[in-house]
DNA sequence: GCAAACTGAGTGAGGATTCACTCATTCAGT
DNA sequence: ACTGAATGAGTGAATCCTCACTCAGTTTGC
C-alpha cells in the first residue's frame, strides 16, 4: 500500500541484456523518418565527453529544478536539459528519479552533520552549543535558497524518502539537540522541567518553520541570520533555570 | 510556479471549464460545463441525494488513505474502496483528487480558525492568548492523528495546494500569532527585541515540528498535551521582558 | 418509467525508464 | 608512430505502464 513497497524495487532489474551485440555496424540503423542524425548538438567543441563532472552537473541542476517545481512535478527530462545532458545519462548515475533526490539530500545533509560533529565539541557549554546549532542550520541555508527549499519542502513530497531515509537523519539530528539540552540540564545551565526531546523537536521545528517561510517567501538576505539571533535569545532565556 | 500550471490542467482535454478557479469557489461536484446537471448541493444542509453520507464517507476515507500513503501515492480507487463507493462516485462530489485534499483541509482548518476567533478574545492578556493558541493547536490534533498527518505532511506534497490555498491560511494564522506578540510587547508583557513575525514563525514551526514527529512516530496519547505545556512555559519565559 | 444516483471497466495522457545506437578514447599489435 | 578493434559513456526516441478521469449502463426512489 505504501508507496515504498511498490517503488522500492527497480523494475529494470528484470531485464537481462540478451543481446551480446556483435561488433558490427548495422547498416540500416534507425531509418525512421529522419534519414540521418549526424547532428552534433551544441556546436561548442569543448563539450568533452568523459567529463568527470556529469554527476555533479546533474545534482546541481536537480536542486534547481526540484526547488522550482517540486518533486513530482519535476520531469526527469527537465533536469537533464538543465544539466545539459541526455535523459538517459541521468540513469547512468542514479537509479531513479527518487534516488536522485535522495542523493542530493544525503550529499548535503551528511556534510552538515559531520560539520556539526566537528564544530560542536569546540564550544564550551550547552548554551553555546545550542546557539551554534541554530546559527549553523540557518547560516548554512542562508546562502543556498534552493537547497533550503529542497530540504524543507520538497523532501516531504516523497513519502518514501521521508519515512525511510530522512527519518533516521532527522532523528540523529534531534537526538544531538536533545543531548545538548540534557547536558545543559545536568550542568545546571538549563531548567529541569522540560523534556529534552520535546524541546529538541520544538527547536528543530522552529528552525524549520523559519526556513520554510523564508524559502517560500521573498528570502531577504540576512533575514535568517537575524532570525537565528533572536530565536537563540528567546530559547536560551526560556530554557534558563 | 510551474507545477501549478501543469497539475492544474485536466488530463483529458476537458470541455468547458478551463479552470483557473480560485480556491474559494468550490463546485461541489463536477459541473460539466453547461448547467445541465442541476444538482443543488453545497453548504451542508442538503445531501438529499440517496445516501446522504456519501460525501462524508469519502472525506473520512480520504483522510485515512492520504495519511497512510501520502498524496501522490494515494490512488483514487483506494479512497473509493475505503469509502465503499465506486471510483466514479468520488467525481460526483469532488472535481479532482486535488480538490478532495483541498476540501478536506478546508473543512477542518476553517473550523480551527473560527474557533480561534471566538475563543481568543476571551483571554485576558497576550501571554494567556499565546498559551491558548498552543493548547488549541496541539489539543485539536491530539485526537485526530490522521488529520494531523494530513495537515503537517501531506499538504506539503501538493505544491499547488501549498502555494495557492494553504499559504493564505498559514499567513492568517501567523499574523494572528504575530499580532498577539506585538500586543504583548505594547503592554509590556513581552520583551521588545524580537520581531513578532519571526517569533510567530518560530512558534508555529515549533508546534508543527512537535506535531510532525508525533504524527510520524508512535503518537502516544497525551504526549501532545504535555508538550504544549512545556512549550508554552519555555516560550513565555523566553519572551518575558 | 423517469430521473437522480451510482457503478466500474475502459480510455488515453503522461512520463519514467530503457536500449539500440553513436563515437571519443584507449591501447595491443604492428 | 600508427592503426583499428574494443570499450563504454553518452544519447534520446520508443516503450510501456500507471492511474486519474469518463461515460454507457445499471440501480434505486418516486
Amino acid at each position: 500500500m505504501s508507496e515504498s513497497s511498490l517503488s522500492l524495487r527497480r523494475r529494470r532489474a528484470s531485464r537481462g541484456r540478451d543481446d551480446a551485440r556483435p561488433p558490427q555496424d548495422r547498416p540500416a540503423a534507425r531509418a525512421k523518418g529522419n534519414g540521418e542524425r549526424a547532428a552534433t548538438r551544441k556546436g561548442d567543441g569543448d563539450k568533452r565527453r568523459r567529463a568527470g563532472d556529469k554527476r555533479d552537473r546533474i545534482l546541481r541542476a536537480a536542486v534547481k529544478v526540484f526547488a522550482q517545481s517540486g518533486f513530482h512535478a519535476t520531469r526527469v527530462s527537465e533536469v537533464a536539459k538543465a544539466a545539459g545532458v541526455a535523459d538517459g545519462t541521468i540513469y547512468l548515475y542514479f537509479e531513479s528519479k527518487e534516488e536522485l533526490l535522495f542523493s542530493l539530500f544525503e550529499d548535503r545533509v551528511s556534510k552538515l552533520l559531520s560539520f556539526m560533529r566537528e564544530e560542536l565539541p569546540k564550544k564550551p557549554d550547552a548554551p553555546a552549543r545550542l546557539r551554534a546549532i541554530i546559527d549553523m542550520q540557518l547560516g548554512l541555508l542562508e546562502g543556498e535558497r534552493d537547497l533550503a527549499e529542497v530540504i524543507t519542502v520538497i523532501l516531504r513530497q516523497s513519502t518514501r524518502l521521508m519515512k525511510e531515509f530522512a527519518a533516521p537523519h532527522f532523528n540523529a539530528y534531534l537526538d544531538a539537540i536533545a543531548k545538548i539540552i540534557a547536558e545543559g540540564q545536568a550542568t545546571g545551565a538549563f531548567r529541569q522541567d522540560v523534556s529534552p526531546h520535546i524541546a529538541a523537536r520544538a527547536i528543530f521545528g522552529a528552525l524549520d518553520g523559519i526556513t520554510l517561510t523564508w524559502a517560500l517567501g521573498r528570502a531577504e538576505q540576512g533575514a535568517l541570520g537575524r532570525a537565528a539571533g533572536q530565536l537563540a535569545d528567546v530559547l536560551l532565556r526560556g530554557l534558563a533555570p
